[in-house]
DNA sequence: AAGCGTTATGTTCGGTGAAACATAACACGC
DNA sequence: GCGTGTTATGTTTCACCGAACATAACGCTT
């Protein structure tokens, strides 16, 4: 994933910027579904085309659509559903499966993070200045 | 990470195979601590030497230490000190930081694992024959 | 002094993956 | 039919990572 494509790892909360850990499950050693595809699908899904997405997210068309076509090929039925040609050009979209892989996929996260967001932060007064970034 | 040197990722309970989800977690966007960096701490802790962790890990003695060494940078005092000569040629202790560390990641990982094991393997139902390998 | 095993570091090489182009296929609107 | 924007794929280049060697420094044992 680029550095620019990825997923702010912080947010602005209180004023005080707090860094959320960013918490990735791996199923097995195949397919590491994390934030950045996440975020990728649903930027399919909110502008109806891998190359919008692509922009969105600051990646190339060719980079969004491998992720894609790995993650389409990793389940049983796709994720997104594409079309060549037509209107605009064609488009994708986010299928059944799909959002339900999301919303499962997005409910893991949170379910995670805040089960060890204590923790993480109190791990993080370990590390060294320059290493928090 | 080695494909050997990685922690078995599936354990075995009751006679059935159960693959646990491997979480990762992200500190910012800089240092990942993970199951392969933690392992191998470990090792040291228990084999008293870099080179005899390294083994153990079927990695290289080279990408052992880097990774130790990138550890150690990244926290602000060592996870593990080293000594060069003497009796059997040197060595490498896990630092009461170290120890520290080490406690704290498992926990974390512990309480990641089981606050979405059941999610995790939920999802794993959406997965392709093939990507559940 | 010699030997030993370990730490520490350099160098080289192959694989992998991303980036940057290029291009074909497609189907709709005009 | 042509233009359009998108999907889909190929090719090339480059940077980085790990593997595999090689080697020096070190300090204890003998």
């Amino acid at each position: 994933m680029s550095k620019a494509a990825r997923p702010k790892a912080s947010s602005t909360k209180g004023g005080r910027k707090t860094s959320l850990p960013r918490v990735q499950v791996l199923f097995g050693a195949v397919f590491p579904l994390g934030p950045g595809k996440a975020a990728l699908i649903e930027a399919v899904g909110r502008t109806g085309s891998i190359s919008a997405a692509a922009r969105e997210m600051g990646m190339s068309y060719r980079r969004a659509w491998t992720l894609i076509d790995a993650a389409n090929r990793c389940f049983k039925s796709p994720l997104v559903q594409t079309a060549t040609g037509g209107r605009g050009g064609g488009g994708a979209q986010v299928t059944e499966t799909g959002t339900e892989v999301l919303r499962r996929y997005r409910d893991i996260e949170t379910k995670a993070v805040s089960a060890v967001s204590r923790e993480v932060k109190d791990l993080s007064k370990f590390l060294s200045p320059e290493a928090k970034r």
